[in-house]
DNA sequence: TGAAAAGTAAAATGATCGTTTTACATGCGG
DNA sequence: CCGCATGTAAAACGATCATTTTACTTTTCA
């Protein structure tokens, strides 16, 4: 019996290393080690491959990052560059290379860009004490573009923004001095 | 005479908003409003049209944003994102859809991170009155996850970005304190 | 004015790609 | 041990796509 997940797992690797429009149906097949009658039996098609594949990043990218902490998540998103290697964000490459064709991708998509919000201000909300919309705001957009610059700049990056996140932290911490009391 | 400024143009705007794989020759032909030999005798073939392509947005950004200061850019992009829509890093997004097969693109896309870096490191020096290569790196960052949140989140994500970058240069001029000084 | 240059429309070409089908092998439960 | 689930290998199919070519028209300018 062959396993679903085993397929499901390779495509994700494949198409994040190789991009979405760039690898077709045959290098999937040949990565998941099956007959093209087996994985269209499993999966259904190219759609529903490239809807597990994404299903299923979600669930490993979200086991993998800590969601105690601010200084926590980007040392565990630094982690994940290092083994995985950055190629920008997998949802928003399936948004832009699969997505206009597929309406049950831009809604993945949109699924995890939320959870992604969720999980940020949690980690500020744990920090800080108390929940703080704008800051959450500004780490997400720290961790958007660590995921992207990580593309050319590697780990580094991910470290660059976990300072600045650090920074924009301890701002908020003892700075409702700065504006508006 | 045809205006080859204008069939590169065009497609700059078709491929920004349509996306590199999903968007086909005779949607670029239609789009430049020639014939497919016309467009062919003026560009070369697929390749060429890209690559100009990202030349024409390469000059086309970076007289639209502002280098005399942090918040100056940050308010210039938010202006371009709000005219021109936001789908990701144009040469991001070329590197990942068609730079695998065309090291020429790549190459572009590399001297377009390397020209922003120096930027960014412009705006920065211009503020704080000396250059900081680590506050440099992270408002990278911060552009570059404006550029990538803003797609999701609109141009509000940039005004998120440029008011973390204004705490960060605070931090920075008023902060030996914080670190090792 | 007349010929080369430059353009259009549309068919043809050849390659690639997602998917299906054909023909056959294997292993497992009743 | 029969029969069916499940698998493989590979050909076939139809669609799409980049590019070229054919046939013809318009523009330009010496």
């Amino acid at each position: 019996m062959i396993d679903r997940d085993a397929i499901i797992a390779s495509a994700e690797a494949v198409l994040d290393r190789e991009g979405f429009s760039a690898t077709g149906m045959d290098r999937l097949i040949k990565a998941a080690g099956v007959s093209s009658r087996t994985l269209y039996k499993h999966v259904g098609g190219r759609a529903g491959l490239i809807l597990a594949a994404l299903e299923a990043r979600e669930e490993r990218f979200f086991a993998a990052v800590r969601s105690d902490g601010v200084e926590e998540l980007f040392r565990s998103l630094a982690e994940w560059v290092e083994t995985e290697g950055a190629h920008g964000c997998f949802f928003l490459r399936a948004l832009g290379e699969a997505g206009a064709s597929d309406p049950s991708i831009a809604e993945r998509v949109r699924a995890h860009k939320e959870a992604t919000a969720g999980l940020i201000e949690a980690c500020v909300a744990k920090d800080l004490g108390r929940e703080d919309a704008l800051l959450a705001a500004q780490i997400l957009v720290l961790l958007e573009g660590a995921t992207h610059a990580a593309v050319y700049r590697g780990a580094s990056a991910v470290e660059a923004a976990g300072e600045a996140a650090a920074t924009l932290l301890e701002a908020a911490r003892g700075g409702p001095e700065r504006a508006g009391g």
